[in-house]
RNA sequence: UUGGAUGGCCUG
């Protein structure tokens, strides 16, 4: 029945992971058979919440429903274990599938690099046929992640040299790697090369850059960038009103406060 | 028009 499939979904979409489990529960206690779209959403649900024994029993439901794995399915009960911890069952699962894609990969990257292990990750990294851009920022958030800003940088540098072009999110995480190590300079260059590359507008790498150059000192900057983006989120206020107010000028973060409550 | 991986602030 499809309409449970979009409700399921939508729920997961949306950030109601648990919503989603309890519609997965209500279908199943009225005998109703689960396809694998739901499955992949309810497995995803599991991750959100790292809800293990859940996912344990999504992943034995699977088995018994007598459905044929694909990676959208196997991907997502990989990324399950990964996000519960479990790498040992996520490499498991990884091992038997049939088929990989770089969804997996990347799963088992993220995994090892929450669990503080970068060189699990960088093993993973490296057995990689070919190393999309996601991949690679997988790597260069997983060194942030550590606190290993300079190494995030050092695999950017990389990452260029390979011909990989960053996008947004690679971007948000060098960013980031500067705040860290308080590299200005770098950060500006950041800057400057996306003026020229890519979307500065982009609400994500605007408030990243915005928090970057407070961070580091230059309070103006961060005004200006603030000024200019053409949008905003929960997030880009909150870094406006904390620039604000971490450098003492408690009227403009008030200022900004107010203007936030209105747009709203 | 149904499903999966990597990104920003604060709490820290």
């Amino acid at each position: 029945e499809i309409s449970w499939n979009l409700m399921i979904a939508g729920c997961v979409r949306h950030g109601h992971s648990e919503e989603a489990l309890r519609l997965l529960s209500e279908m199943q206690g009225m005998n109703m058979k689960e396809d694998k779209f739901i499955f992949a959403s309810v497995l995803s649900a599991c991750s959100a919440l790292a809800a293990l024994e859940q996912g344990r029993q999504v992943h034995a439901r699977i088995i018994t429903s007598g459905i044929n794995w694909d990676v959208f399915l196997g991907s997502s009960l990989l990324d399950m274990y990964a996000k519960c911890g479990r790498m040992d069952d996520a490499v498991e699962v990884f091992e038997s599938m049939p088929e990989r894609d770089d969804y997996m990969w990347t799963a088992l990257i993220t995994g090892y690099v929450n669990c503080g292990s970068i060189e699990d990750a960088y093993r993973i990294f490296g057995r990689i046929p070919e190393q999309n851009v996601v991949s690679w920022n997988a790597m260069i958030s997983g060194h942030v992640k550590n606190g290993q800003d300079e190494e995030a940088l050092t695999l950017y540098c990389k990452m260029q040299r390979a011909g990989i072009r960053a996008d947004k999110v690679t971007l948000a995480s060098v960013i980031s790697a500067c705040v860290g190590i308080k590299a200005l300079e770098q950060g500006k260059q950041i800057h400057a090369h996306i003026s020229k590359t890519n979307c500065v507008f982009d609400i994500v790498v605007g408030s990243a850059l915005t928090d970057m150059y407070a961070k580091c000192g230059s309070t103006e900057h961060a005004c200006q960038l603030f000024d200019e983006m053409p949008e905003r989120d929960r997030i880009s206020w909150n870094t406006m009103i904390t620039v604000y107010a971490s450098c003492g000028r408690i009227s403009d973060a008030r200022r900004v406060f107010d203007e936030m409550q209105e747009k709203n």
